[in-house]
DNA sequence: TGTACATCAGTGAACGCGCGTTCACTGATGTAC
DNA sequence: TGTACATCAGTGAACGCGCGTTCACTGATGTAC
């Protein structure tokens, strides 16, 4: 009954999601035609269609991609609050700083999936949730409920730190901030 | 010489900067249009190009008058570390989460600034250090240097925890983190 | 004081372009016999 | 095993639209006499 493998058409559809959400953090989402991102996935624009009602429609499928991906980071990472130390490393690293596309989503989208659709608002929620909730359990196992507003203060403070670091156009400022940044996350983990 | 009262095109081209401020945080900076800013700000579109020289003109002052309109703000504040304690409550309200277009232009339009010109980026980057130093002097009004880390940090947070009040679609969520920021922030004033 | 005039802030139609989306089609695929 | 066929992932031209920008113009203004 069905033609190519079953799972081929899933397959090119995560090829999309993943090449949407590079370039979506290197060129923001408004700045991300359709044609040009299907170009990117090897294929022409008639064919999005195929697989997403909607840009609007790729955008929540992107926002939930890369935010699962990035709560899975966490478990390649040593267990608990050593594990957190190098995620802050390498967060507040000049290569994260230097390569939006390849980073992290918040820093990158989070004012723009303010403007979005409630869907993308909604698949944001559900994955800074999991962020969140396994930064807590790191900083306090037993009672991971206890260290939410560490977790909340650690997340922002590194978002905007990443933010801060990309916008300012004076490289020892920015290089101060990143530092500053790493200082004050790891205050909060000690 | 000169037809009009003499600071009548400056005042005009003033009011265009602020209405376009608006329009900016609220929608985004791709997302607001020439026509529709100009006639926000009661004229038609043909007339931007007496004013600025570009969309990207447009920007640059716009992140410049922002930015020293955000410093300006502390001037009116108690001084000292109390200021600054007022500006926390301030800025991590309902109020301000729920009203991006008269609030923080850091909060609103971060991302999109590190993707624009870099005279966008230098008149971010001269604003950012004018608001770093109230900060600082206000922390440390002996010896400023000292409390630029603990500075980059309150601002920081501040940024990313009202940038995720906004993004996450769970009221309750939402009032968490402002609240959780809160804390922290004030935590770094003691 | 009254009028003719030069200035120039602002008008509004037009431009080419890339956007998101639609659609008639093509052709590689796995299946049926 | 070989062939005819139905499926459907992907093609690429076309759509209306709003974008940033240009430009010939209008008409209110303050000035000169």
């Amino acid at each position: 009954m069905a033609r190519y493998s079953t799972d081929h058409k899933q397959a090119t559809r995560q090829r999309i999601i993943e090449t949407a959400g590079r370039r979506f953090k290197e060129t923001g989402i408004d700045g991300s035609g359709i044609a040009t991102l299907m170009s990117d996935a090897g294929l022409t624009n008639g064919a999005f269609y195929a697989h997403f009602e909607s840009k609007d429609d790729l955008v929540a499928s992107v926002v939930a991609d890369e935010l699962r991906r990035q709560a899975d980071t966490f478990v390649e990472l040593p267990a608990g609050r050593a594990g957190l130390r190098d995620f802050v490393h390498e967060y507040l690293s000049p290569e994260h700083r230097d390569s939006p596309a390849l980073g992290c989503p918040s820093a990158a989208l989070l004012d723009e999936i303010v403007r979005t659709t409630d869907t993308a608002k909604d698949a944001y929620t559900d994955g800074a949730k999991r962020v969140l909730d396994e930064m807590a359990s790191r900083l306090s196992p037993r009672n991971p409920e206890s260290a939410r507003v560490k977790a909340i203060a650690l997340y922002t403070m590194m978002v905007g730190t990443l933010q801060l670091a990309r916008a300012v156009s004076d490289p020892q400022l920015s290089g101060e901030v990143l530092e500053a940044g790493t200082q004050n996350a790891l205050a909060l983990l000690r």
